[in-house]
DNA sequence: ATCATAGTCGTCTGCCTGACGATAAACACT
DNA sequence: AGTGTTTATCGTCAGGCAGACGACTATGAT
């Protein structure tokens, strides 16, 4: 293992942010539009170079900032104020997935409540929040009858690992209040769960769960109407970020 | 973010290698000596640099080939005959990790069935398995009366994320098999649970799990009396890699 | 007043786990 | 041959938790 200046090949290394929040009942995400080739014109994952003296969660944090406004939480602390949760996701580092250079990614996953439109260098029509499966699907028509064409470079692959991540930590972690605002009711944590899995859960059993799991969710002494109904009953995110047992995710 | 390929400060890129095993019922990790500064005469985790053209899973395969002669499998599928579980485990970018330049480093986890001893350029005096309380200890005297030096670089860090990755990987998945010869007990699989976890479990009711758990063990037909006592059934790891629901891991 | 909507509390049943008794089949002694 | 030791394997029982679902409560809308 030689460690010789000159003999290792240089690198390009890179920060794609995997931006998930849940908006109208869906799991959404970021996507910006490439301004330039390759895949001009194309959605991709936000992101961007990692600078000579920065580390790779601080160019996440960076890179997060400058897209959305959001401050990113120390990833061992969950979300709270409007900070977003931010963890590394995996790294990308395939020899052909960018056609000019070598460059290795290393995407990092972030779980924002649900915000404003997005801004990307403050203009509005290069980024958007979008369903995860419609940014996933190959090709086809988008919900809006427009012909869709795959993200950019390996970013579908990142997302995809991005989503399953989410997916299966918020049954063992109180990762899932990273979606909701610093004050949330019960059910408002339901629908989070319920578009992330995509899946119906039983609001008794759910209740039953969540608030019988110690350090969980603390109540803040608030009620809200602000889904309809009788009011609920306000929480916030406990100290506790692991579910002992898990949230369990139905079969099928 | 501009692409321009001027734009970019260059990094190197290694990957390392977490490579662990259980032996004489304790979790050890593959560690070297280094030959030269920085860290001349410590240990450290066995890596190199990616070079042009290769993937990273290409990278650590060939590492962990060249250090151990395993050949590694496919990640999405449990580890059988002499190869090892292979997979990313994270990656390591502090400006200041590597006192000479900018490295960044892809983590690996390997996870083998217990090997004759190791080879590191052919010099066995360079590579050893070490208990991975004695490398993550900071300082100190190991079992043998010698002082014993921290990990080089952030190695200690990776290795504890890596050690973290196994312990809780095997409550859900059939990963433990990884640890194992192509066919063994029930028992010797009990014993790799209890050197990851450092447990001790109940035979009877692991006996009721994992035989209980459909696609998880498959019955060869043979016994062996290896382990002395009754003679006892032989299995494969079978299809299932998913353990639902999980194996518990006692509390404290 | 009535309805629709959402939230919250209970009940019941079945499955899984932890604790642990009992038996079985090998080997090592004496 | 008998006895003890070791390991494997089967069974039993009680407690905890999850899924299914009934019942009641407190709002706003019509």
């Amino acid at each position: 293992m030689p460690y010789d200046p000159s003999a290792f090949p240089p690198f390009a290394v890179t920060v794609d942010l995997v931006v998930l929040t849940v908006r109208r009942h869906s799991l959404c995400a970021l996507a910006v539009r490439r301004g330039e080739p390759p895949f001009q014109g194309r959605w991709a994952l936000p992101g961007g170079f990692v600078r000579a003296d920065e580390d790779l969660s601080q160019a996440a944090a960076r890179e997060l900032a400058e897209e959305t406004g959001l401050c990113a939480h120390d990833p061992s602390v969950p979300a709270q104020d409007n900070g977003a949760h931010l963890e590394q996701l995996a790294t990308y580092g395939d020899p052909k997935r960018d056609p000019r250079m070598r460059v290795v990614s290393v995407a990092h996953l972030a779980l924002a409540p649900d915000l404003p439109a997005p801004r990307a260098g403050g203009d509005a029509s290069n980024a958007r929040w979008a369903p995860v499966e419609e940014l996933l699907q190959q090709g086809g028509y988008g919900r809006d009858g427009e012909p869709v064409a795959p993200l950019a470079f390996d970013h579908a692959l990142i997302l995809a690992d991005g989503v399953e991540r989410a997916r299966s930590k918020i049954e063992y972690s109180s990762l899932a209040t990273a979606f909701c605002p610093p004050e949330f009711t019960v059910g408002e944590l339901r629908r989070v769960y319920e578009a992330v899995w995509g899946v119906a859960l039983d609001p008794r059993n759910f209740h039953r769960k969540v608030t019988g799991t110690p350090g969980f969710l603390v109540p803040t002494g608030g009620t809200t109407t602000r889904q309809g109904g009788r009011p609920a009953q306000l929480f916030r995110a406990g100290g506790a970020t692991l579910l002992n047992p898990p949230m369990l995710r139905p079969e099928v």
